[in-house]
RNA sequence: GCCGGCGUGGCGGAACAGGCAGACGCAACGGAUUUAAAAUCCGUUUCUGGGUAACCAGAGUGUGGGUUCGAUUCCCACCGCCGGCACCA
């Protein structure tokens, strides 16, 4: 031997670590702290691993290993997350059973895995289509099935918090005293439940989907139409929670912009629900009165159109109101001339697909109704209207109106010609702007308000921000003068007292839909009698194995499959089994806790076992799950914290998001029909084809790809080196198949080896980053890999052994600091996750050793301990070739003397006026006065003070010197 | 439109707490080694101007302003890119 080879190193220690499984994890190991360290497990697709899932897990495996050399009991696993729709689309198109491909893929997954020398517990590997991991999956659903969620609930947490709001158990929940059938009461209260409701059908996916998986009026996964159809379906409710999962977001180490995502996902708003009575007859002051002596009730009366608003101090400019057109209320307010058209618009809404409904281009539609309601603050009578810019989801399905102060009310309002009453006076700014004049530019204002509050609005724009309350009084009640936070709260105090409205809080959040019409995925242990009652099953009936079927094929119809299984779906004379089956997302809501005691076959994990393990302390993975995967399993948690399963509020204390590895940087130009070039500012896409904008019509152009040395830099772009002229695109493109720029792990670990591979991913930047792949930048740490072996090993000899530089001497002074310096720069960057700036330590310090003609042999074991947790296996190798038996992986992390880290002399750079002049070299411990006199006698900047005042000088002892100057 | 993030050499990036901008790597160029090439090793490499030269002068972290002795870093405005949400009342 021998250079550097790493596709001989790298399998020999990947069979040691599973021989000895040196990676088994013992749980309550005394004296040692524990961290819980996970990866976003994967979906073993066909396709294999890609460059993105070793990212991650290189970051993890990193951390884990520096952690066992600091002496912590570390818990990382990895596991499949098998069940979903990819392998079941493939088992269809190749009539294979989707067991037999899931464990193709699974196998290939974990052999690439392997590959790249992770330290997993391959020990605690779950699966989740594995019947003895989704029995818990399924016993978690009879949790949640058998809860529900109690908002006046006060309690103590296990942490010791007051809590207000519960999941407890069903048979705690009280049935009224008017209630007849508290079954059904019971029924419609818990936490999973059914309900007939307009949903996502996907025909080509032949299921329904969450509202979270279609995105655009089109499924998430192959871009299937989707259309809206009532479909009785599982529901979670996850509603319940969400206050909850805003309010303990703030507890967690996770980015921003993640915590933004889930929080404007939960979407909570404040405002109230406020009642208008439809004008019918002259009832109206009774029904006032009787509402003074009820109060606001739970439910409107059959007249009654609730609305809910953020603004209720907005109220006396509502100037109409509109009803979602599935609104119940729709059928019985139109009048008898209004009834056609009404018909035909609900008629044509029900048509459109969600995408043709938001999308937000489109000029506003709507019909009215005939009716008029009375607005409660002034006894006014305003138009009712339906509208599909209402949503029937959200709120009440029907909102007042107020057109000066809302965009969607005000282009309503222009297109029919509505009236417009202006209710806040606007800032001076809006007023300049809207005039057309600019501010301060000694304008005065006061005629532009004047106009304004006599025009009521009528301006070309509505004022949509928050300010003081105009035209807004009755005899009783006037809001005039008071800014919008006062006056929400004096009209919704005014609302209470009348029993006209009430103080609320509407959430974007919907219940969470969680039942698919496929095959593979986990059945529901439930069984439904002959009145359509649901039963849960019990523990010891689970798991309720999915059935063997020959034929899993969807039917394009929204039945499922499982309906074949005859002998299956009947579960007794008087019962039949549910044959929908949960979403992929059921078994990632969980398998963090069944790592914890992953082989338990008497419970879904030992609650000892969970104390100890939980929370996870850092999980990494990609930030495409940053709402679905993570709210979900939030959500779960919370339910399980609340029946006193788990122990922590939530489950992932620290969370990462990888960023995503783009393909190498492309040059991209464009050539017209006859061949002359066609400079980028002159290109845009139409329907995904480039064209040339400057002929008309525009014209298609060619897309060419050029070479790193056919174009150059010029300005801010790169330009064709040969016709500098014509602009190019350079820019990195997300990896796909179709673009032919994948980058496969397989084939960089046979080039260059998994440690090259693993090191390469952590050196290409920040690990939050977005970046684009380098060949050539694999090839730069691969070279990197093969100085530190040759550092190390007499590369030239036949057989294995020291180079003879490496010798057992004490390190000189300077070698000492170089070792100090590395070993803090490194534990303090893995502490960070700053891989690439400790791997740029880890280069410096060969890069300094590889010149040296001597090299103590415990400077190199140090580094060879810093290296291990990036190329592990070169590392182990190194590390034997030192003398050592055994392996590293728990070696302690090297040490070093503080002192060694002070240089006994510095550079200080000397500016005049804030720029650089000079450099002195000081004794490091110099004083003010001792450093300054140093800059002064410096001979680079004596001349420059000659016949100069110092105004100031800015002396700050072993950094800097500034003077200034005149 | 709203929310979040980011703009630094030819490229990926570094500068942790306002104090030497460009660490480390890639590419490029020059040299050594070699019959030659690969590999390896040494050196140069922000830009502009000047000098035979070690060097000198000026500019420079998206743009414009501000705070400060001093700004890649803090503040304001704008431009661009990326991600998310989007008629949620």
């Amino acid at each position: 031997m021998p250079p550097y080879h790493a596709q001989k190193i790298e399998p020999k220690w990947q069979r040691y670590w599973d021989e000895h499984k040196t990676f088994a994890t013992k749980d309550f190991v005394p004296g040692k702290p524990k961290i819980y360290v996970l990866d976003m497990f994967p979906y073993p697709s066909g396709a294999g691993l890609h460059v993105g899932h070793p990212e991650g897990y290189t970051a993890t495996d990193i951390f884990c290993r520096f952690k066992r050399m600091r002496g912590v009991n570390v818990l990382h696993p990895m596991g499949w997350d098998a069940f979903g729709l990819p392998a079941e689309q493939y088992a269809v198109q190749t009539n294979t059973h989707p067991r037999i491909t899931t464990q193709r893929n699974i196998d290939t997954f974990r052999r690439q895995i392997k590959a790249l020398g992770f330290s997993y517990d391959w020990d605690r590997e779950v699966d989740t289509t594995d019947p003895g991991y989704y029995r818990w999956t399924q016993w978690i659903f009879l949790q949640i099935f058998n809860t529900w969620y109690d908002p006046d609930f006060e309690w103590t947490d296990s942490q010791g918090n007051a809590r207000m709001g519960k999941g407890r158990p069903i048979a705690e929940l009280p049935i009224p005293a008017d209630c007849d059938d508290a079954n059904a009461y019971r029924d419609s209260r818990r936490l999973a439940y059914r309900a007939e409701v307009p949903v996502n059908w996907c025909p080509a996916l032949g299921t329904v989907l969450a509202n979270e998986e279609v995105q655009d009026g089109k499924s998430e996964r192959g871009g299937h139409p989707v259309v809206r159809m009532p479909l009785k379906q599982w529901m979670l409710r996850i509603t319940a929670y969400a206050e909850r999962l805003i309010d303990d977001l703030d507890g967690l180490d996770w980015s921003p912009a993640i915590k933004d995502m889930q929080r404007n996902w939960v979407g909570r708003s404040e405002g109230a629900e406020v009642d208008f009575k439809v004008k019918q007859s002259g009832k109206y002051d009774n029904w006032r009165i009787q509402r003074q002596a009820t109060k606001f009730p739970t439910g409107p009366e059959a007249d009654v159109i609730r609305v809910f608003t953020t603004r209720p101090d907005t109220l006396f400019g509502a100037t109409y109101m509109v009803l979602a057109p599935e609104h119940s209320l729709v059928d019985q307010i139109t009048t008898p001339d209004h009834r056609e058209a009404v018909t035909q618009y609900r008629e044509s809404t029900a048509r459109k697909s969600d995408m043709d409904r938001t999308d937000l281009g489109k000029t506003k539609t709507g019909v009215f109704t005939g009716a008029y309601a009375v607005n409660p603050v002034n006894g006014e009578p305003i138009p009712v209207w339906i509208a599909d810019y209402v949503l029937m989801g959200y709120g009440t399905g029907a909102i007042m109106a107020v057109p000066a102060h809302d965009e969607r009310d005000f282009a309503f309002a222009k297109a029919f010609d509505l009236p417009i009453r202006a209710v806040l006076m606007p800032s001076d700014a809006w007023l300049l702007k809207q005039s057309g004049q600019k501010p301060g530019t000694g304008v005065d204002v006061a005629p532009l308000r004047e106009a304004y509050r006599k025009n009521t609005g009528d301006s070309s724009q509505p004022f949509c921000d928050e300010s003081s309350a105009i035209n807004s009084h009755t005899h009783d009640l006037s809001l005039d003068g008071k800014l919008t936070q006062q006056a929400k709260e004096s009209i919704t105090h005014w609302l209470a007292e009348q029993g006209l409205g009430r103080k609320t809080i509407q959430y974007k959040l919907r219940d969470w839909l969680f039942s698919r019409q496929r095959y593979w995925g986990e059945p529901f242990p439930v069984v439904i009698d002959e009145q359509d009652r649901v039963h849960g099953l019990l523990p010891s009936d689970l798991p309720v194995l999915l059935p063997e079927l020959d034929d899993f094929k969807p039917s394009g119809k929204p039945e499922p499959p499982l309906g074949k299984a005859v002998e299956w779906v009947r579960y007794s004379d008087t019962a039949r089994r549910e044959t929908n089956t949960m979403p992929q997302w059921a078994g990632s809501c969980w398998y963090y806790l069944r790592y914890i005691d992953p082989k338990n076959t008497e419970r879904a994990w030992d609650p000892e076992k969970e104390k100890y393990w939980l929370p996870v302390d850092l999980y990494i993975g990609g930030a495409e799950h940053a709402v679905l995967h993570l709210l979900y399993s939030r959500f779960w948690h919370k339910v399980l914290f609340d029946h006193g399963q788990v122990h922590t509020a939530e489950p992932f204390q620290k969370l990462v998001n990888q960023g995503m590895i783009l393909g190498e940087t492309e040059y991209t130009a464009y050539r017209a029909g006859d061949g002359t070039w066609v400079s980028t500012e002159h290109v845009r896409e139409v329907d995904g084809v480039p064209v040339d904008v400057r002929s008309k019509p525009p014209t298609p152009t060619q897309v060419v790809k050029l070479d790193e040395d056919e174009v150059t830099k010029k300005g801010d772009s790169f330009v064709r080196i040969d016709e500098p002229g014509i602009r190019v695109d350079a820019r990195a493109h997300k990896m796909s198949k179709s673009r032919g720029n994948v980058i496969n792990p397989d084939v960089v670990i046979a080039e260059y080896g998994a440690d090259a591979l693993r090191l390469y991913e952590m050196f290409m930047g920040p690990l939050e980053a977005t970046k684009p792949w380098s060949m050539k930048g694999v090839e730069g740490v691969y070279r990197f890999l093969g100085r530190a072996w040759r550092m190390v090993v007499e590369f030239e000899a036949e057989t294995l052994n020291l180079d003879p530089r490496v010798q057992d001497v004490e390190p000189t002074t300077e070698q000492a600091q170089l070792v100090a310096r590395t070993v803090a720069a490194v534990t303090d960057d893995i502490e960070a996750m700053r891989f690439n700036t400790a791997i740029s330590r880890l280069m410096e310090f060969v890069n300094s050793f590889t010149g040296q003609p001597v090299r103590p042999k415990s400077a190199m074991e140090a580094f060879v301990l810093l290296l291990s947790p990036f190329a592990p296996h070169l590392a182990e190798e190194l590390w034997q070739i030192l003398g050592h038996a055994g392996t590293l992986a728990y070696a302690p992390w090297p040490t070093f003397d503080p002192a060694l880290l002070i240089d006994s002399e510095v550079d200080v750079p000397v500016q005049i006026g804030g720029k650089l002049k000079s450099r002195i070299r000081v004794p490091a411990d110099v004083d003010s006065a001792a450093l300054e006199a140093a800059a002064k006698a410096d001979p680079k900047i004596a001349p420059l003070l000659e016949g100069k005042t110092i105004v100031k000088a800015v002396i700050i002892p072993g950094k800097l010197v500034n003077f200034v100057v005149k």
